[in-house]
Order: C-alpha cells, then structure tokens, then sequence
DNA sequence: AGTGAAAATGGTAGCGCTATCTTTCGGAAA
DNA sequence: TTTCCGAAAGATAGCGCTACCATTTTCACT
C-alpha cells in the first residue's frame, strides 16, 4: 500500500511537471524536491529511459544520431537544467575546483584567478573561490567548507598553510595545485617560481646598473619575506653596505609605499635605489618621490613587483619583476583537469620563472 | 579481468583510509563511492543512528548533550567532513552562492566580491565566482554552469543580462540581488545607486567649482555611457558648451587614460575639466598631464570614479566618486541569507547612494 | 546463413545526506 | 496509578543523477 501510493506521486508529480512545461499550474503537493525539471522528464518526452538521456547529454558519441536529436529538442522545449550536485554525487565528479588566496583585493593574483577560471570553464569546470585572509585564521573553516564540496582540485595561491591544514587536504586526497612560490615540498603539484631567486637577480640587476645603496619596501607576507632575504643577502655579497628594510602590513597599498619612502628619506644612510615588493608600493614611492621633487630615476631607482597592467604606462615607466600570472592559471587549470580526467602528468613542479622589465624608473 | 583490477585497487585505497581511523579492514566490495568517510562511520563509532548523528551536526539542539559529544568526538576522530554535495541534494539548500561579474581583473568591483564572500563565509555560505565578459558572450554557458549547481542565490554585478538570461535565471526560481545599479525593472532583488545622477551631480560639482569646459573619458560599458550621457546633458542644462567625450574599451587601464588625455589635448577645444568612469582612467589622465607638465588642479581638473584605495594617496590625491563596495556587497550577502532562510524581506530594492570626495584634484 | 563482436539501449542500485513520519520514553498532569 | 504530551531517537524513503551490468540490435566477416 505504502509503496503504492509512493509511486502514484512520483508519476503524478511527472504528469504535473510535463504540464507546467506545455501549460498549466503545478500543484506540487508533494514535500520534497525542487520541483525542477528533471532528467526523467527529459527521457519520458524524448520516449527514451533516463540513462540513454544522461548519455545523450554527457556522452553523445555513445548514442545515435536519433537519441541525440530527440533528447537534444526534448532539453529545449522545457529547459532542462542538469543537476550538477546530484551529478557530482553520484559520479564523484564535482566539475568544481576551489580556489584560495589572502584576499581578493590584493590584484597581484587577479591575473592568475582570471585565467585559471577561464581555462577551467573551457573544460566544463567552474570555480570556488575562498580567501583565507593574510592571517589565516578562518582557514580551518574555509578548507572545511571547500573539502565538503568535494571540489575535483584545489588552487592554493599565495598562501601559507599550517601543518594541521596540509594534513587535511592529504588526507582529502584532492589534487591540489600550489602556486607563485617554488616549495621544498609541495603537497602534489605546484607552479610556481623562486622568490629568492628573484631577490638575488634584482639586487644584481641594481648593482649593474650602478646603484650601490639599497633599500627595500616589503609587505609582510612570507614571500615577500623571503625575496626580501635574498635581495639583502645578495647585496652584503656584491660589497655593499647593509640594506635597510621598511616592512609594511600586507596587503600592501600606495598609502605605505608613500610613507614608507617618507621615512627612508626622513632619517637613516642615503639611498639610490629602493626594490618594492609590489607594484602598489613601487607607485607610492614614486608619488612620494614626485611630490617631493626627487627625480626619478637620477637620484633614485624603483623597481617594483608584479608587473600590474598599469606599470608600463607611469610616468616614469616602472622597471619590475613580470610574472606571467596567466600562465601561472592556465597550467594550474591544466594539472587539475588532467588529473580529474585520468590523464599522466609529466611534471608536477614546474618553474615558471620570472623575467626583470627595464623600463625608466631605473 | 580489467574491472576486477579496478576494484581491487579501489578496496586497497580504501583500506588505507580506514585503517587510518581505527584498524580494521572495511570489506567495501563495491565499486562506487569516494572511499571517503560518510556520516554513516561517524555513526556508527558514535553508537546512533544515521540521522541522529546528521541531527547532532546540524540542528545540535534537537539532541542530547550525550549524543552531542559522542558524535563530536567520533567526527574529531576520524576526521569526517560533510560531503555538502549529498547534502544540498536531499535539503535542496547547497549552501553555494554564485557571484558574475564581468571580469575579476576590473578593480572595481573587487571591494564588493570581497564584502560578499565575508559576509556570506559568516552564515556558511560559500561563494562561486563566475566571469562574463563585458561582451556577453560565454553568458549562456556561464547561467547554465551556475544554475545547474542549484546555488542559494545568485549576485549579479556589473553586468548586463539579455533577454534569455533574465528569463532563465527568472525559470530557475533561485534568488538573484543585482548589483552597482538602478534598473527600472530589477529582475528580484537590488542594491544599487542611480548612475543618471552621478553624471549630472558631478557636472554640477564642476560647475560650482568654476569649470567650464569639460570633457569625459569613459569606458564603453552600458554603465560608464549612462553617466557619460548625464554629464553631458547636465552640462548642457547648465548652459556650458557640448561635452567633448572619449570612449575607450572596457576595462578601463592607465593607458587608454593616458592617450585620452593625449588625443584630448592634441586638438579641439580647450577643456579645463575631466570626468573619466574609472579611477585608473583617472591615473591615465593624471599621469598624461604630470607627462605634459600640465599642472592639476590649475589647468585641468580630474574626476574619477570608484574611489579605489590609491585615489586619497596620489598626488594630488584625486577626487573621485564615491560608492560604498562593501555595504553593497554586505546587503546582497544579506538578502540572500534572508530569502534563503525565510526571514521576509523588507525592501527589496536599495538605493546605496554615492558621495563626490572632494580631493586635491579638482 | 551463421557467428561473434561491437554498438546501442535499458535496468538496477546506489552516491551520502536529510525530510518526514513513527516509535520510544520520561515525567507532568489527571 | 493511568494518561498524555513533548522531547529524543530511529526507520524509511527518496533528492536527481550515473556506474555497472545485462540485454538487444547491428553488422562485418567467415
């Protein structure tokens, strides 16, 4: 008797919906569901079972030319939307990749999310995004939202994550991409590059140049940190005297650029050269550097980080350090789709370098 | 032979998992399913039933404080994580809100996007991100990768939807908030402000402030060229003579500021006023004039629009239109949880305003 | 025509979770 | 003590889709 009844709803929950596609009012009575189209409303105008339908849609070269046509009008006519949680559900295939950064706002990683969401979309993949703050305290949270949805892969960009948080996703067993850094130990696949490398390489690239007397604005996130090291220690290794630092909070703005030329300027040894660890910075040191009539790049060189889509156009133009953000996102997107697709990955590290633009401002 | 091979690798991965947790051997001879850890281990380890222990997750004030730590323990144990795709299958609430905007690289609305994803983190949402295009082209595949995942809600900023789109996120049922505008006919929710009147509030700004002579400079997006058409129609209601307008490309970049200047300066009409649609514009038009040895405010003045973070810090620091990104994003957030949670909804089209910050620009 | 393999289609059984209903049980009201 | 009520726990039945296997059809080749 129960299951009776049970099965009279479910096909007058079908009559109404095929009604409501042609013409009239849905009295759905029932509780549960949506109340959306289904596949199996699909199927039963098409005059197919459910499963040739799915095929018709997931693996056309599977049906005939007949099946496709027909579930293909059959689709149109009352617009059918696949259910993509009940897809993923049942094949373990979310056709959904989680992305986290510090913070949107930062525009150093926009380069790298736009491309990463638009290759994923060319694939049928769509993106999550989460910020874990430069802080990373709502990080257990976040993974814990992006691990329930079961994402195909995970994009880890510009972040530092705690032991406890690489132990998670380990154990989600998640293809998870690590980018912009080059780490001794990648959870699994990364790209990226070296900032120490690129530390080394400006303070060489400074010192060639003729500048002698070093002084770096950085934000105070680990990267920059870490470039920050490098440049340093490159310096002492050339001959030079102590580089002076002016650590900024990250994320970093024109604002501290600003002030903290202003200080560089206001006290302490000489300088004639000034590596900021953004773009950002660079620009505010510039602006200090004009509003205090201080020619630029004469009596000092900036070199800035990023190379952000406005650093060619300023006045003098910024020289800095180009990463290519884009391919940084696209063969991120390569590695998850390849890895959900069951495709071999050659290489699972991959170094996507850096290259120093010389433009006026040195 | 081959699909023998295949389960046999599917038990061992499993095995390790659950060996992990405890000790013994699951016999899983099935072939479907992640492996993972279902809410079924959690109760069984916790001694209850399924649903008890889906009770103790989510609606914790339904059960027991025993059953409460029971489970909290079992959970901590074995380190479940609820698949929120199964979930959002059987409540039909996926916990997932989808944000378009027309490309993540334009700053503008990153203040927003930003807001969004905070303030929806707080009530456990999560927030996908979908990129249009000012061309409006992958609009239909994006709609049908966003509704097909069935969010709670839908932000749309920025951008504007054809006919078909209105009409498929109207079908889908699913709340949409548009955003960063005013339409006469919203298609559900709104917050937004008029740009009507920021055209003509800032004509009329320039005006007091003794200008004349104006020209625009605005991207070439449906919103920029609403403002632009009231600038110039104020301007004309002020008796001035016709407004010399520039359109450049959407998204608006330093550069195309620039050669705006350039192109402005170089022939027609002397102008003493610039209102451009973007802040970056703004710093285009600025940088042209510092290049030029025009002196700003003096000669020309400048208006941006966006008020991003850099605009108080350049110097001269520019005035710009203000529009408060976070508190649009805070309301969409809002609404959404709302209408996803039943609560009513007052209002259901906000007017967030704009302020003019009068800087050193002008 | 006969054979087997491949192609096309269908049936069944869940994926992991929760809405709904039912049962159990302690204790306040009668 | 009996009755009743609400709180707590459990049983059942899917949510909408696809993996897997079974069946039917097609057709190249003997």
């Amino acid at each position: 008797m129960e299951s009776y009844t049970v099965s009279q709803d479910k096909k007058g929950s079908a009559v109404i919906l095929l009604e409501c596609a042609m013409k009239q009012v849905p009295p759905r009575r029932g509780r549960r569901g949506s109340g959306a189209v289904t596949l199996h409303d699909v199927a039963k105008l098409a005059g197919v079972a459910p499963i040739t339908a799915s095929r018709a849609l997931n693996k056309p070269e599977q049906v005939s030319d007949e099946v496709r046509k027909k579930v293909g009008e059959a689709v149109a006519r009352i617009g059918y939307v696949p259910n993509l949680l009940a897809g993923g559900l049942a094949s373990t295939r979310s056709k959904l990749v989680a992305a986290v950064v510090p913070t949107i706002s930062g525009p150093v990683f926009l380069e790298t999310v736009q491309a990463l969401t638009e290759a994923l979309a060319e694939h049928g993949y769509q993106l999550m995004l989460g910020q874990a703050g430069y802080v990373g305290s709502r990080e257990d949270a976040l993974l814990e939202a992006i691990i329930g949805r079961r994402p195909d892969g995970i994009v880890l960009t510009g972040i530092m994550h705690s032991a406890e948080g690489r132990r998670r996703l380990l154990a989600s067993g998640i293809p998870v991409v690590e980018t912009w850094d080059l780490t001794p130990t990648p959870i699994d696949m990364l790209v990226g590059f070296s900032h120490v490398e690129v530390g080394r390489a400006v303070a060489e690239f400074l010192h060639t140049k003729g500048r002698r007397r070093f002084a770096v604005v950085a934000g105070d996130d680990e990267r920059a940190t870490r470039r920050l090291g490098a440049f340093q220690a490159a310096a002492l290794g050339l001959g030079l005297p102590p580089v002076r630092a002016i650590v900024v909070p990250a994320p970093t703005t024109l604002k501290s650029g600003r002030s903290a030329l202003a200080e560089l300027m206001d006290g302490g040894p000489k300088i004639d050269a000034v590596f900021c660890s953004s773009d950002l910075l660079a620009l505010g040191v510039l602006t200090e550097a004009q509003a205090r009539n201080i020619p630029v790049p004469e009596r000092l060189a900036i070199v800035g980080f990023g190379d952000l889509e406005f650093a060619a156009d300023l006045h003098p133009a910024l020289t800095t350090v180009h990463i290519n953000g884009t391919a940084i996102g696209r063969q991120a997107a390569q590695f998850i789709v390849d890895r959900a697709e069951g495709h071999p990955i050659g290489q699972s590290v991959i170094d996507i370098g850096f290259s120093i633009v010389d433009r006026q401002s040195t």
